[in-house]
RNA sequence: GCGCCUGUAGCUCAGGUGGAUAGAGCAACGGACUUCUAAUCCGUGUGCCCGGGGUUCGAGUCCCUGCAGGCGCGCCA
């Protein structure tokens, strides 16, 4: 009876669940991304209650004293011979039970009612680890599901709709892109598309720093050269922007406009060469972006927070609160009370904002505009700057934990074994539009989000040049084209593959098989895994185990065959595995090729 | 001096909330294509998880401390 109950009620949750999604293929995407199965979870919860029914059990029958059952896991064995779930409950309990974990393993199974689960049978091991071994139905509902979800599947409802701002990126709009700049754009990408995956609301955003000195500096420099190139002899700034480039910005206004600037006050001359050029400059930086995978939703001005009058608000409403006071000519931001920490400026003597200053205001606006989390990706030269301004953020009542820094250790570029010293100044330096001529779209998002940003990494040009097949995303992409290639062979052989929703997927026994059907299911639990932790570079991991579990399939089982019961289920199978190294792709910007 | 990050195989790196025999790629060596793409698969590792303490049933993971490398500590951004 309990059996059959088990069995209905699942049927049709399955049923429901499906119906569900079928309804809403016609719907929006937004209500589409809320159905989602989780396998893994569904089973893990069935688990723990076979596990609690268990230990309540043998409670009530004075076999184990407990008072509150503690913080266990349910985990997936890395070893196949520990089962399909393990439980460390028994090794957690045994101190206030005061018995041996194995013995509390052993008192626990006895007691388990596991008829009519999914789970076969049950084996304490090692320490005292309880190992679960599943019957292997719930493997043939996974193509199923992914079919079912298509390009949604993976996808989790975690988020809720929680709004999250992704900054990065954020270059200098005076100079070009380079190489710290392309790893802020994998990294802050696909971290923006994984959190939508996972059901957060997403915007992705540039703050451009169109405002301060160093937008001075550029007008200077670009001045100069404007004058230069008028023939007159020029002092250059100091500290000016020495590049090419900006030479040849101005010799594009003097040609589009003509000399007629010289006559304007040096002010005016500086201020319309800095618009012209930072124009040229940030559609450049915009369309080298594209071309890298990466569109922003909103490009926020710096210099806007001036002209709006927000930094002058800002500042005030610190005065105003007492966090703030002027000295020397200065205005300064009091360090928190009792640290050791010292005051900050916020607008210098000579009455200009501090870059801080802005950024307080700019963060303000972030919040006022109802974010509920700002995550910002910053080079790991700016951490200094992370406490500053959490601290910042809650002088305005906002809680500091809602703004989170992500650091990445910079980028060293090598050339072999020789470190390649990069210096805006001298040129030297190696840009995104080089990197990707170089190495490719490909296995430049690939390479840089592969890595946790905590590490510090090399670039080796010269490996990546000579031996592009070294890096990995060829590994997974040639999974992907080989499952393309096999379908065009079916089709070509008159295989035609009828509905998957029908079809019978239990001869499908093989190891290999069974291997991959697992690591399909997988896919969900690791979306939410990455976007709670805010770490991208997990997918590389999953798609690489997923693409060697394909590999291992190919080599082990026949797809085309003439036997139609197996065939069938096989085709479905490397579609729905297809589909799903797509959709992980997908999420870090990288092309799935039908051929290679 | 103070703060942040890092230290895992020859090299590049993975190792959710502590779990069972610490993994993968590359490199090296030996096998597997008359069969859906060999950019693949299978096999071969002698790793003081930087050192030293500690926490506990159990530590690469947590705490303390030392060493080494990177990066910050501006009226720069």
């Amino acid at each position: 009876m309990v059996f059959l109950w088990r069995t209905l009620s699942c049927y049709l949750f399955l049923r429901e669940k499906i119906s569900q999604v079928k309804n809403s293929k016609e719907k929006a995407e937004g209500q589409r991304r809320r159905v989602t199965l989780r396998i893994i979870e569904e089973l893990k919860t069935e688990i723990k209650e076979v596990l609690m029914n268990g230990l309540e059990s043998a409670k009530a029958a004075g076999l184990i004293q407990y008072t509150k059952v503690p913080e266990y896991i349910i985990e997936i064995p890395r070893e196949k011979t520990h089962g399909d779930f393990a439980a460390n409950v028994a090794m957690l309990m045994a101190k206030e039970a005061k018995m041996p974990p194995r013995k509390i393993g052993e008192l626990l199974v006895a007691q388990m009612e596991i008829l009519g689960s999914n789970i076969e049978r049950v084996e304490i091991a090692g320490p005292g680890f309880i190992n679960f071994f599943l019957k292997k139905d719930w493997l043939y509902r996974v193509p199923k599901i992914i079919f079912q979800m298509g390009d949604q599947y993976g996808s989790v409802p975690l988020g809720g709709g929680e709004k999250v701002q992704v900054e990065f990126v954020s270059a200098n709009p005076t100079g070009l892109l380079h190489m710290g700049n392309a790893r802020g754009a994998a990294i802050g990408d696909s971290l923006a598309n994984l959190l939508q995956f996972a059901g957060y609301e997403v915007t992705r955003e540039f703050y451009v720093n169109d405002a301060g000195n160093q937008i001075h500096l550029f007008g200077r420099s670009l001045d100069a050269r404007y004058r230069e190139a008028l023939g007159e002899t020029i002092e250059f700034p100091e500290d000016g922007y020495h590049g090419e480039d900006i030479a040849l910005s101005a010799k594009r206004y003097l040609e589009q406009y003509g000399d007629a600037l010289l006559k304007e006050e040096e002010e005016v001359r500086c201020k319309t060469l800095a618009d012209f050029a930072l124009k040229e400059k940030l559609s450049h930086i915009e369309s080298t972006l594209k071309s890298f995978g990466v569109e922003y939703d909103v490009w926020f001005s710096e210099r806007s927070l001036y002209e709006n009058g927000k930094i002058k608000d800002t500042i005030d409403c610190l005065i105003k609160e007492g966090q703030a006071y002027e000295k020397e000519g200065a205005v300064w931001l009091k360090a928190p009370e009792g640290s050791e920490e010292k005051d900050e400026v916020l607008i210098r003597s000579n009455g200009l904002p501090t870059y801080f200053a802005a950024d307080i205001a700019y963060h303000r606006d972030k919040f006022q505009r109802g974010f509920d989390r700002v995550i910002n990706i910053w080079g790991a030269d700016h951490h200094g700057h992370v406490a500053r301004m959490k601290r910042a953020v809650s002088l305005f009542g906002t809680d500091p934990d809602r703004l989170i820094v992500i650091l990445m250790q910079l980028v060293r570029l090598m050339r072999g074994e020789e470190i390649v010293r990069m210096s805006k100044r001298a040129g030297t330096y190696l840009t995104l539009e080089e990197l990707l001529e170089e190495v490719g779209y490909d296995a430049a998002r690939y390479f840089f989000v592969m890595r946790n940003p905590d590490s510090q990494m090399d670039f080796d040009l010269e490996l990546a040049k000579s031996k592009t097949s070294e890096n990995p995303v060829f590994y997974v992409q040639y999974a992907h084209a080989r499952i393309c290639s096999i379908l065009r062979q079916a089709k070509s052989l008159g295989y035609s593959l009828p509905d998957p929703l029908s079809l019978d997927y239990s001869v499908l026994e093989d190891d290999s098989e069974l291997a991959l059907l697992a690591k399909l299911a997988d896919l969900p639990e690791e979306v939410a895994n990455s976007a709670l932790t805010l770490e991208p570079h997990r997918l590389t991991v999953y798609l690489h185990d997923l693409a060697a579990a394909f590999h291992l399939f190919y080599t082990n089982c026949r797809v085309n065959t003439p036997e139609e019961e197996l065939r069938n289920p096989r085709l479905a199978l490397a579609k729905a595995t297809a589909l799903t190294i797509k959709n992980v792709l997908t999420l870090l910007g990288v092309s799935a090729p039908e051929e290679m």
